[in-house]
RNA sequence: GGUCCUGUGGUGCAGUUUGGAGUGCACGCCGGCCUGUCAAGCCGGAGGUCGCGGGUUCAAAUCCCGUCAGGACCGCCA
């Protein structure tokens, strides 16, 4: 027997004349005089309104329990604006289970209160529509991806929260041991080695909704705590991923919107990406690619070209840009790293700019015709190492174009073939681009040690209008290329063993080929509900510094706790 | 670690450029009136450490320095 017969916002005129009994709290009070006065009870499915007739006691935020009979609104009242519109509850008796005192903020959708106070008083915030579909949403989603993950045969294995700190990756939460003081745990940044622990145990397809923490500076789509889709299976190859993956992405999709994302994916290569987009997570809602414009300035007398690598994007319409704007496009382009940018603007028979005297009419006309520019038009292009310049126009074509991130649709795009290694460290050794575990391409395993930067590896991520959602890879189960990637970045063998030694270990006992993935659960739901920042898909987020206004986290702990701990806190730096 | 933006009754904002009495708007709150509203309406009222500290000045919400909090971003996030 519970408090209710019926929900809020469910009620409509098919329960005309029924008795029905509804709680909630009071969303709005519009008294009319001692004897008329109308309440609209608010609980998660909506508004119905009551007609009481002494509604004086009643504040906004009371929790009330009303019993009442439905009935058609009188000819004139009916509400279209709200589902329950047609109806309404008269002869009310109304209990209050609880009294409130006024909201810090209004309890609408129509305004929003400044965060800090919205996280502070969250169980407030909480109560708001669109709080509430987030909430809703996100739980659509979880139930989708489950759904889809048990139907395509994984099996759900939960693996620790405690866990021993590995030096790759990012920074680790750390738990101190009491029962080993000097000791610490790290909070999971990602169940990777777990996971193919599991592989290696004969689980054949393993999949989680896994809460995982990195101790990194947050950002709009960034917590310190996050939510992740991690699955692993064996016996499978890159294709097999993306097909499991897309489907439970797609599954997710459509319990939100109701449209299925076609499949497969499309997908893109590493290298297509960085050319044409400037980004390992292209957008491709708006055009703006980057042209290639290295041929035309083969020769050029400016020496601002005189580069390996010169790229450009055309900003169609912004020819009158003002030499303001473009001191903060240069200014940023600096800031990415550029040594400056190059801008024209495109007149009717010449382009105007910084370099032109500088450039031949023929150069000035094969770029016009390179990058297709019209009167009226902006060039930008960069000259520089090819992927700084790839980089730089990259961000700079987000700055000028990137609509938000819910906008135009859902482009879901496998990036494909990334290097194996981004790069060298100072010490001339390769950098692994995802983890040290990835499984070169097989095409390449004869260049890694000849020409390590060029090798591709089985890695990919999936990404959905610039945000980068997830990414997996193959990952290595032979003992001769491990030993080939390790030697490649300078971990000796015994150094592997101190490191990874459990994983290696395990791997002589019969390692089955195992590919796999992870996403983010926060982004996806953040996109799928219209948000651009993580935070209004999560319950109890925290602030950019880390804090939760609500419970007052991050806080000191007790001297006494300290002591069992066997930690000892040193006085803030001056 | 860095750059930029924001901080003004409970809420959202204007006022800051060009210093001159806490000056204004909307919502909310309290009281009154009001029998069909729906962000009800009308009348009246209460409510302020202009984030905090220091400086300049006859005078600071306003200018300067510092600091705290929030946000966006860079670095960082294999």
């Amino acid at each position: 027997m519970t408090l209710r017969t019926d929900y809020c916002g469910r009620l409509g005129v098919d329960d005309v004349d029924r008795r029905v009994t509804v709680c909630g709290w009071v969303a709005s009070r519009r008294e009319h005089s001692e004897h008329l006065a109308f309440v609209d009870l608010r609980d998660h499915t909506g508004v119905v309104q009551c007609v009481v007739d002494h509604a004086h006691d009643l504040r906004s935020e009371y929790v009330l329990r009303i019993t009442g009979s439905v009935r058609r609104r009188p000819e004139g009242t009916v509400n279209p604006n709200i589902p329950t519109g047609e109806i309404e509850l008269h002869d009310c008796d109304v209990e209050v289970l609880s009294t409130a005192e006024p909201p810090p903020f209004p309890v609408t959708d129509r305004t929003d209160a400044d965060e800090t106070i919205r996280l502070k008083y969250r169980y407030v915030d909480l109560r708001r529509p669109r709080m509430q579909r987030n909430l809703r949403l996100r739980a659509k989603v979880n139930s989708a991806i489950r759904r889809s993950f048990e139907d395509q045969g994984f099996v759900e294995v939960e693996t620790p929260l405690l866990m021993v700190s590995t030096p790759e990756g990012s920074r680790d939460f750390v738990v101190p041991s009491r029962l080993k003081q000097g000791s610490f745990y790290a909070l999971p940044q990602s169940p990777q080695l777990f996971k193919q622990l599991l592989m290696v145990g004969g689980t054949d397809r393993y999949y989680q909704i896994a809460r995982l923490a990195r101790d990194e500076d947050l950002r709009a789509d960034r917590q310190l705590e996050f939510t992740q889709l991690d699955a692993e299976a064996s016996f499978v190859d890159q294709d097999d991923v993306l097909e499991f993956v897309s489907e439970s992405v797609a599954a997710a999709t459509e319990a939100v919107t109701g449209e299925r994302p076609a499949l497969p994916m499309a997908t893109m290569t590493w290298e297509d990406a960085a050319e044409r987009f400037g980004s390992d997570k292209p957008d491709t809602r708006f055009g703006m690619e980057l042209v290639e414009l290295t041929p035309v300035f083969a020769g050029t007398e400016a020496r601002a070209f005189q580069a390996p690598c010169i790229k450009g994007i055309l900003v169609e319409g912004e020819g009158d840009i003002g030499r303001n704007r473009l001191d903060t496009l240069t200014d940023l382009a600096k800031q990415f790293g550029a040594k400056g940018l190059a801008w024209f603007r495109v007149r009717d028979a010449e382009l105007e700019g910084q370099l032109t005297k500088f450039l031949s009419d023929d150069e000035q006309t094969k770029l016009r015709e390179a990058v297709g520019a019209r009167p009226g038009d902006l060039i930008l292009a960069v000259a520089d190492e090819r992927r700084l310049v790839r980089t730089v126009l990259g961000r700079l074509r987000l700055e000028l174009g990137r609509p938000p991130v819910y906008e135009g649709g859902l482009n879901y795009i496998w990036v494909v073939d990334f290097p194996l290694f981004e790069g060298v460290d100072d010490a001339g050794r390769p950098i692994p681009a995802h983890h040290p575990f990835t499984m070169p391409h097989p095409d390449d395993l004869e260049k890694m040690e000849s020409d390590p930067l060029s090798v591709r590896s089985q890695a990919y991520d999936l990404v959905v209008n610039g945000w980068e959602l997830g990414s997996g890879s193959v990952r290595i189960h032979r003992a001769d290329i491990q030993q080939r990637v390790f030697s490649l970045l300078g971990i000796d063998p015994e150094e592997a063993q101190a490191r990874f030694g459990f994983l290696l270990d395990a791997f002589r006992y019969g390692a089955p080929p195992h590919a796999g993935f992870a996403f983010g659960i926060d982004r996806l739901v953040a996109i799928l509900a219209g948000e651009d920042n993580i935070r209004e898909v999560i319950a109890f987020p925290k602030t950019q510094s880390g804090a939760d206004p609500l419970t007052g986290a991050p806080a000191p702990i007790d001297q006494k706790q300290l002591d069992e701990l066997g930690l000892r806190v040193l006085p803030p730096k001056s």
